[in-house]
RNA sequence: GUGGCUAUAGUUUAGUGGUAAAACUCCAGGUUGUGGACCUGGUAUCGAGAGUUCGAUUCUCUCUAGCCACCCCA
């Protein structure tokens, strides 16, 4: 067989039969761990305006900036590949009034999402989320509750020693004296700062925090943190997170480095990790990092936080809110790296139906369709006429019984029910068939 | 977007300037209507295109994809 000449897109991956059985599970639980807690389903597109995004994100974010996936429509509207689905759900919240229903409206998505990046392994072009939206609901307990439902549903699909980060980096009416602050700490140490922050410096003031170079590193450590500078609501309202989560049980890793890439994001931001890249991270340099690097997942599977301005800044009333979303593929992959198993095997055909000539087949079309309507699970290989062969994949599917109906059987109206273990066959009508098979079935 | 490594059957891997090997898988067959063992055979325009050459899968270039690092993120 000529290898086709057409092959993935950059970036682009198939979700192989294989690999079903991962994505089936992770749904499964999460929609049953939502739908407990209150959150409903919604789909939106795939593609929206550009600038719901750049207006979301962050008009000098990576995201908008760098991987986004824009064009120009016949018609010349400039339009994008959701590269993240908060903007999206905002957007519909706001254009279908969800804001006189009772509140906390509490949404969750499943859906594919694109960023024009270079793809590495758990990194792709087009990748999947699942996250989840609550809006209105300014109170900790809900950012608490957030991080609760992303913890346990990581943990419910049998990850073990999972570690949340977070941090709160305040809101408008905090951020800007930090920053200042920031920069002041930073002024006079501009010149030893690696060359990549001295950028950072002009262009990304949080991002200094955590770069991985340990010059900055050490640099770094004495500068201030968000935490220290935020105003008497946000800091109240930080405390009240921890508190809660203490309350539930969640063990949290402080992060004063971690500040997040988009925009919208104000107060609590946080990640769940899978506990050995947060190990492998802190750990002290004097390891061979390159060889743990390696086999480690080093990006966090779930991130979010609470984003109070979006709704209105899009246009909607104003409306506190808070989500995150988690990446499927680096779940996925995180589940196999710790050898989880899914137990979504197929069910296991109990019959084969192999049959001889031309009229032999028809009954065995009729055949397979009995079969079916009383629910039992049958096989059968039409496309191959010699008996042997026909056994033969019987055999490999693990199949009980075959039944085979010849020339002679089609002419008789019988079938012969042959046991595949011991090798018995025996002739059994046609209309007795389906009532035989399932006796034999009933006994094991 | 930048840099490094890689690209041979479905899979995992050999190998060579004269059109390619093995294992597993898959397909077919081993006579007259019966599987599992075993045996035989089949399946690769050696990622795509161009160049050098009498001749390239092997050398060179370009492209594409994968992996890794930077960057960033899920």
């Amino acid at each position: 067989m000529a290898k086709p000449l057409i092959q993935l897109v950059k970036g682009m991956h198939d979700i192989l039969p294989a690999d079903q059985p991962y994505w089936q599970l992770i749904l499964k639980k999460a929609t049953a761990i939502l739908n407990d807690y209150g959150f409903e389903r919604i789909d939106t597109p795939i593609v929206e305006s550009s600038s719901l995004f750049s207006r979301s994100v962050g008009e000098t974010t990576d995201i908008i900036e760098k991987e986004m996936y824009n064009f120009k429509t016949r018609g010349g509207d400039d339009i994008s590949l959701r590269p993240e689905n908060t903007a999206g759900v905002v957007r519909a919240y706001i254009e279908h009034g969800m804001s006189v229903m009772p509140h906390p409206v509490q949404l969750w998505y499943f859906g594919p999402m694109f960023r024009h990046d270079n793809p590495q392994a758990g990194r792709f072009r087009q990748f999947y989320q699942l996250g989840i939206e609550s809006f209105g609901d300014d109170n900790a307990a809900t950012d608490a509750m957030l991080i609760f439902i992303g913890y346990k549903l990581l943990e419910s699909l049998g990850l073990k020693n999972l570690a949340v980060r977070i941090n709160s980096i305040g809101d408008s009416s905090c951020r800007p004296q930090y920053l200042r602050a920031l920069k002041d700490y930073y002024r006079n140490r501009a010149k030893k700062v690696c060359n990549k922050c001295k950028k950072r410096l002009k262009t990304n003031l949080l991002r200094l925090l955590d770069c991985e170079e340990q010059v900055c590193k050490d640099i770094g450590k004495d500068a201030p943190q968000t935490v220290d500078h935020l105003d008497a609501d946000c800091k109240s309202h930080f405390k009240g997170v921890l508190e809660f989560l203490d309350e539930v049980k969640i063990p949290y890793l402080l992060d004063s480095r971690l500040v997040r890439g988009l925009d919208y994001y104000t107060r609590t931001v946080f990640e769940i990790w899978p506990d050995e890249a947060v190990k492998t991270e802190n750990q002290e340099s004097d390891q061979p990092a390159a060889e743990v690097h390696s086999k480690v997942p080093r990006w966090a599977l779930c991130g979010g936080g609470r984003y109070d301005k979006l709704v209105n800044l899009l246009g909607g009333p104003k409306t506190p809110a808070t989500g995150w979303s988690m990446g499927m593929e680096r779940l996925i992959i995180t589940l196999k790296n710790q050898n989880v198993a899914t137990h979504e095997h197929h069910a296991q055909p109990k019959i084969f139906i192999a049959q001889l000539g031309e009229s032999a087949k028809r009954k065995g079309l009729l055949l397979f369709e009995e079969f079916r309507k009383h629910g039992i699970s049958a096989r059968a290989s039409f496309g191959r006429d010699s008996i042997k062969s026909q056994l033969r994949i019987a055999h490999r599917l693990g199949i009980k019984y075959t039944l085979i109906v010849g020339q002679k059987e089609s002419l008789d109206e019988t079938v012969i029910l042959r046991e595949m273990d011991s090798g018995v066959q025996e002739t059994i009508p046609q209309t007795k068939i389906v009532e035989a098979i399932k006796q034999r079935l009933k006994k094991e």
